[in-house]
DNA sequence: CGTGGCTCCTTAAACGTTTAAGTGATTATA
DNA sequence: TATAATCACTTAAACGTTTAAGGAGCCACG
């Protein structure tokens, strides 16, 4: 590897004179950072990222802590989606993202001890027990933290916009004339909470009074719970005539639950799901759903980030909020 | 950052010792071991992995180079489980992993420098074109690399049998009673190369002769040529009984054109795919398909990078071979 | 008693950067 | 002409490790 001191005995110069001329600084002449700069793109010459990050305290390195309870945030379609955004939007800023976890290699880490170890320059949460005292501590922490679909006190957020998306949807289904309408939802967390809200809200903005029995704790990313469920939605004495689902992929749960009824969707009974998953369109019928904005979360939670990683004074965090945008299929039958 | 130096002065030591105390050498009494240890535990002390970096040019850090056509290798449902796999093997043996890209920040980077840049000690390559000349400098360069799915004489690889895979599947939709079978074959690489070859071996195992009208050129992960191509098929003189895919979520498209055609499946005609996604076993009809054993997959990889990184001399390439699974849905009529 | 060989520790250099402080030369100011 | 300011560079220390080389103390042996 060629390094600075390599080029300083090229050029005649001190490897601080190399150094200042390849970082901009002000106290050298044009003609001998010109000299430089060409002589460093010749040699081919790459800064080492560790003996920088060593004396600066910098490793353009950002971490990533996406662990769902089954320990598979980067199998979750809509999280890997996010990510994949996040990944696209920090790459063009010159950083680049270390997965956080609890590495085995010395003696097991905390996720702090572990980012510390990185000397990460900041961190982004998703998909995670927020509860969970190690992942607290983290945020906690003096290392700048975006947490996604999570507020927190002490950290900037992205959230997806899970009130008005439930609303909306809601509202959708409401629209095209259902009163009977069930809701699976999902585990106790922000997002649920949220959805609840906005479902709650458009039902009453429609007069519709609230069925406990057409409200069901269910899971997310959870087909089989949404099986039994929807059988059992579907056959209580005053069945549903529109169910929604925690998300999509529980949604295919219940869409086989109706299939193995014997009953057909839209015709016999509406379903709708959330999230917008890429194969929703692609299904037949099509699913109608909430697709949440994964691109545009991905890259405000990356680009809020750099922002508090580059600003390490006057902390404020920011709440920034992604709309979704309804998928219109033709699971949710139309009543009139 | 509490450092080595903190120790050493607290259990009134030199750094050296510090250093060789916990690197557990030789040379160092039991009690002053046991001191420094147990002074390290209690003061939290992690090693700043930057400047051990620096000084053993190791990073303990894995470059992953996941990029496809499309820049979304993250998105790809194969590859994200290849990748968590992988990911997790690595953390267990105390390596991070760090994607390889084209960095923007000092001027753009190709992939070897980009991974010089970071000093990663070794690079699994996947979902890639591999004729590009960037990824071959990589290959050929002296960082060690385990490739996924591509023989290359510089590297060893994980290989997911595709040959035998095809002619598994291949031999199922023959045993069903098959003789007119279509194949949408994928884009023009080692997978493709492959699935042909197994294609072929099982149709002359059946006595079934080829028929160029049956072969149409599609595309990976491409509903839409599927469609295309399946309203084609569907619509010739002599349509086939059964179509293949290049892989599942290509399949739905050509799904959705039977459902087009007001066809049934598997009344009128029968699909396959490849892959195995998570999505098959819920659709109705289940899907049959060659599911690829991902898991093994990512963790073989994972192993033997390890295994190269860590013995840097004899440097022998490996070629491993990961079996897949037929996944029997019920999308493959028998036709007796 | 001198030599050699342990054992356990320290010294010091090195890895590749950044950066505060210093220096000599030139130019501007009074 | 003396002094100050500016410019363009160099020196040297530092970041937190690792590690070769060195050395003090002790014991054993001839």
């Amino acid at each position: 590897m060629i390094s600075m001191k390599d080029i300083s005995e090229r050029c005649g110069v001190s490897i601080a004179t190399v150094s200042k001329a390849l970082n901009n600084r002000s106290d050298i002449s044009a003609p001998t950072r010109e000299l430089i700069c060409n002589t460093a793109r010749e040699m081919g010459y790459f800064p080492n990222s560790s003996a920088r990050a060593l004396k600066t305290n910098r490793t353009y390195n950002l971490g990533v802590l996406f662990v769902d309870a089954a320990r598979s945030g980067l199998k979750h379609n809509y999280f890997s989606q996010v990510l994949d955004s996040f990944k696209v939007t920090t790459e063009a800023n010159g950083y680049d993202i270390t997965f956080i976890n609890v590495n085995q290699e010395f003696h097991p880490m905390t996720y702090l001890e572990h980012s510390r170890y990185r000397g990460i320059d900041g961190a982004v949460i998703a998909c995670v027990d927020f509860k969970d005292p190690q992942v607290a501590d983290l945020i906690e922490s003096d290392i700048p933290v975006v947490t996604i679909d999570c507020d927190h006190p002490h950290a900037s957020s992205v959230i997806s916009d899970n009130i008005t998306g439930m609303r909306q949807l809601t509202d959708y289904i409401c629209d095209s004339g259902h009163r009977k309408i069930a809701y699976i939802f999902g585990d106790d967390n922000d997002v649920t909470k949220n959805r609840m809200e906005g479902f709650r809200e458009s039902l009453s903005a429609h007069r519709i009074s609230l069925s406990p029995e057409y409200l069901l704790r269910g899971k997310y990313r959870d087909p089989e719970s949404a099986y039994q469920h929807t059988k059992e939605l579907l056959s209580a004495g005053q069945p549903p005539t529109c169910i929604a689902y925690p998300d999509d992929y529980a949604m295919i749960g219940g869409l086989n639950a109706v299939f193995d009824l014997n009953l057909s969707i839209p015709g016999d009974v509406s379903i709708a799901g959330y999230d917008g998953l890429n194969y929703t369109t692609v299904f037949r019928p099509p699913l109608t759903t909430l697709k949440q904005d994964t691109e545009a979360i991905g890259q405000k939670a990356a680009l809020e980030l750099i922002a508090q990683v580059e600003s390490p004074h006057r902390r404020t965090y920011n709440r920034i909020v992604v709309k979704g945008r309804l998928l219109e299929g033709a699971s949710v039958k139309k009543l009139f």
